[in-house]
DNA sequence: CTGAAAGCGCTTACAG
DNA sequence: CTGAAAGCGCTTACAG
């Protein structure tokens, strides 16, 4: 006889009872513990029954018996940005293979930070966290270790945290310096993010470096906020104080967004006036005017890495730094070319 | 004396124990159960000793044993889309103003819908979901009704439901049309989303409403998706079929990026030669070369208004449809004008 | 009005 | 190897 309670779901019991096992042996074939050893036919039995009677384990029951709930919370700056939603999507789909389900939360730069996500381990809702959000003095960063609360930092690091989940930001500014450098380009400004934040100042450093290296004549930076208004402000203040400057790299596609709007407001064409290359790529850029040139960040990949990381330290290994091993590219659509002259 | 377990959390016994009270003492304190009538001394007792130890409630254990896990599942087409995330950013603080939580999740249409959402609601995990990417045919519709799951749809709506929460998306067509024919245009183009989105034929009627109304010559309407291909390849196809056309609506801000882009690409201006209207209003409209005149939308209200309807649900009270008692509004910044000659 | 007890649906030592 | 029993941390009828 099919038992069902509460709303028609049936229950472990159900399942146990009809497939004629305990429900120790009925939970531990349905998760798949090494320990049973049933023959075949009886855990082919519990499987059919579960299947027919469309048995679902309740999340809430298992996590308060077994300790876990088998959820990541992930924390980002802002649902709006683009690039956010990618290495979403991927930690998503990495979470599933691997069994557990990823709660999203924003976490803004200026909302004042309340316990509420130490808590959603705290108090049961998740195993561990995935901060994209990370920014010096958050204090969400002591309280989780103090707790011992899992928890790896995924895009923007904290240094000398050994759990950080990163790409190779240097690569990239290095990238864009030697594409301007290859075109001729002799002084490159660089709008940078904003400096408090650690992946800035190592975007930054590599340009820099790269600059150098390059033996570009001038390197100007400026470090602000990652949205459009600021690139264009950062942009304006470029061109003002630098009057040779023939090439801008900005460390976002909405500064990038930005400083083109600077540059046509001025009168200045893109590449022939100035060049613009942004740092990730985005279906976006394939359609502003002019179409960016942009240096992809292997965003899926770092959504991948960052899940993998947690639960491997959910699991009991020590939390370890973690950079992804796919380089930047280079993805041209003729928003720079040689400068002129 | 502060005892304490489990990784240093307090539990309810040691407030309880503490505060020299029995568990269900404490948790109707806790809990603001009308029906306890402890001495006022107590009961700041009770708090006090919670706040000392630093108690949260587990809500694992408090939805087993409550049968209700203050939770809220939300679906949306895609994460990437910041109309979205606005949505998504106000059902978060409405949530948390009445107790819930929000578990954010994509819904890809052209993803296969495993149960996996409704399983949420089943599973204990949430009690009830905000369905934000409702399109016909989509398996959890029938789903969610037949298993009597709470369940509102948001923005895109389900005709006959009567669980719709949406806004006023006729008035934003007519807005459009209004604008111009006031501007002096008699033929106007309109890149509306998918066909078989209700939102987008409601959006759509509304356009073709206003066109008769205001006795524009021609109306072509387009039926593409959202994104800025598919918003570049049908303004393509409106310019080179309507010789006349002078002004272009589009249906979503990306599509509008593509509509801008195709203008461009065949040597028109903006908005000398056409003029170009967008669907929603974000920071993104503003700094676009040109920047973009768009209809405002009340988003944020929306979100508030899905999640009130919701938990009202949960609540029990019969479902009914909702729209945003908020008007849209234009927002101009220069890229529509009178047409020439 | 209060507190002891049962129970939410599971998992997991532990005894057989 | 298997199953009976305890227990995860709460809430809520129910008896006092």
């Amino acid at each position: 006889v099919t038992v069902r309670n509460r709303g028609g779901r049936a229950v472990l019991a159900d399942v146990a009872r009809q497939a004629e096992v305990s429900m120790s042996t009925a939970s531990k074939i349905l998760n798949n513990v090494a320990s049973v050893s049933v023959r075949p036919q009886t855990r082919q039995r519990v499987l059919d029954v579960a299947a027919e009677l469309g048995y679902r384990p309740h999340v809430t029951a298992r996590a308060l018996a077994g300790g876990a709930s088998h959820a990541l919370a992930l924390l980002v700056p802002e649902l709006t940005n683009p690039v956010h939603a990618k290495m979403i999507r991927s930690a998503f789909r990495t979470a599933r293979d691997l069994g557990y389900t990823v709660l999203v939360a924003e976490d803004p730069a200026g909302a004042r930070t309340d316990d509420s996500f130490a808590d959603l381990v705290a108090a049961g809702h998740a195993d561990g966290i995935l901060i994209g959000s990370a920014r010096p003095g958050h204090p969400l960063v002591a309280d989780l270790r103090r707790r011992g609360i899992p928890h790896v930092f995924v895009n923007r690091p904290v240094p000398g945290s050994g759990r950080n989940v990163g790409m190779d930001v240097a690569a990239a500014g290095a990238l864009a310096v030697a594409h301007f450098a290859g075109l001729g380009h002799r002084v490159v400004g660089h709008v940078g993010g904003p400096a408090d934040l650690e992946t800035s100042r190592t975007r930054t450093l590599a340009f820099r470096t790269a600059a150098r290296r390059f033996g570009l004549t001038e390197a100007p930076v400026s470090h602000v906020p990652f949205d459009e208004r600021s690139g264009a402000e950062a942009a304006e203040a470029l061109v003002r104080e630098h009057p040779g400057l023939t090439a801008i790299y900005a460390t976002s596609l909405g500064q990038a967004v930005g400083v083109v709007h600077t540059v046509h407001r001025l009168g200045l064409r893109i590449p022939q006036d100035i060049s613009v290359l942004a740092y990730d790529d985005l279906p976006l850029a394939e359609f502003l005017s002019p179409p960016l040139d942009t240096v992809a960040m292997p965003l899926t990949e770092l959504g991948a890495a960052a899940v993998h990381a947690l639960v491997e330290q959910i699991g009991g290994a020590e939390p370890a730094d973690v950079q992804v091993p796919i380089a930047p590219e280079l993805v041209l659509r003729g928003s720079s070319a040689p400068p002129r002259g």
